[in-house]
DNA sequence: TTTT
DNA sequence: TTTT
């Protein structure tokens, strides 16, 4: 019985939070994560991969993720693996595995790309002094709302 | 830069590995594992869940898992996740995400189903005593082998 | 700033919890927790090594470990590392480390020991049953009352 | 049997390491590493607390440590828990826990602190981005030499 | 003091 | 397709 499905995760967003508000109140926030990797090769060369993961996350984290997430930010992220089914435009049964996150934690980095003007940096540095700057889901309150 | 890809599960084999040899005598094993979840609804009921992963074993954790993991037995894995693209038979880009295992221990569950024998189980349990419960691979020799 | 303090055990109780009632009725309990870990020497020999952790739980998961967990039994056990300083009976100033739990989960090993009968068995394993066998902690709430 | 004692960190080294070398050429670095945690009090007042953990790093990691990692720098670590036995000046036996490393990311976080002069900085920021910025450790290669 |  |  008693199942473990946990992820661990440091890397940077891919873009900026996208934030969709449900009925009933309940928001959630998608965004991609990129994890770099490298390894040598036969060759003994040095090869860097990069792995890209669908986050999600709900409600109070997802609002924390619209206000304080940037594309290119460097976060830790803590959750669970969900693969959802879906029916395809040709009626095919595909599948997404996404992250659904229980944590989120701002690391040293400073965001980047062409997002966020050096005003809305100052922005998020200062509301970020302000409140704590790792958040986390109450347990069971990242289930799908219906 | 610096990027963590984790992924921690314990669950129970949905079938036997499966064991393929490559050119080059690498083999690879795969199977699925169900970590299984809970939650309770709006109207306070128990709901149950469970999430298959695919598992991907490379070279020498491959032998172990061939060797002795069989459905049904609860095991811990450590890995990373990865998503590989393919085509499938209409040509059509496809994704499937992995979990590759960097460590695999067996758990205190007897293996169960009807794959193996009583007299598979001792062969098993004797193993077992023999050796290592804890399987671990070398760092970056699971990496695609082309 | 942004800071991560996980630990994950896999192990077997060293004794049945303990568990004290608080002033204000939070409860807390402790046990040992073993480790086994294994390592080729310089000659090639097998050798074991056992870490020793304290556990402690608080509140809710503090009254599931008094109901459910018995010495012997394996579980997960998820949690943060915390150092506490004490005076010792000379008045000298000591430390000890201990392994906040905030997610214990039972697996696959049956109970053993003196402590519990076959009764008693029976006892846990159907009140298991009939609850969940995964326990977490509320966040936040496993800090000290005090 | 199968036991896991995993430990996952971020937070910000609170000095240089040190490095010693032993006899055999082979070198351990060790360094605290402060996590910072918050919570909320009874009265809901926000409070901070820092805790410290001692690290170890031994061979290829500790030679990394020296040569790239400074006081203040915020670093991923992944290792596991290990408590030693020692006398004291009057012959009591004490104990302290230690997290070996097996793993450490440098993070987006620059060094701080009175320690490095900007002329460091731009020495170690050169250097690492010429060098992986993850190091790793051979399995088992963390044991104690003797 | 656990477990295999 | 697993497990309790």
């Amino acid at each position: 019985m008693a199942g473990i499905n946990k992820v661990i995760l440091v890397g940077n967003l891919g873009k900026d939070p996208e934030v969709r508000h449900l009925e009933g109140g309940v928001s959630v926030a998608s965004f991609t994560l990129a994890t770099n990797d490298h390894y040598k090769d036969k060759q003994g060369n040095r090869v860097e991969r990069t792995e890209w993961h669908n986050i999600t996350a709900w409600r109070g984290l997802a609002e924390m993720a619209e206000k304080y997430l940037k594309k290119g930010q460097q976060v830790y992220i803590e959750g669970k693996i969900r693969t959802r089914q879906y029916q395809d435009k040709d009626n095919q049964t595909r599948y997404i595995t996404e992250i659904v996150a229980d944590e989120i934690s701002m690391l040293g980095g400073r965001p980047q790309g062409d997002g966020p003007t050096a005003q809305d940096q100052v922005q998020v540095q200062m509301s970020a002094e302000e409140t704590p700057q790792t958040f986390r889901q109450e347990p069971e309150l990242n289930q799908l709302p219906f």
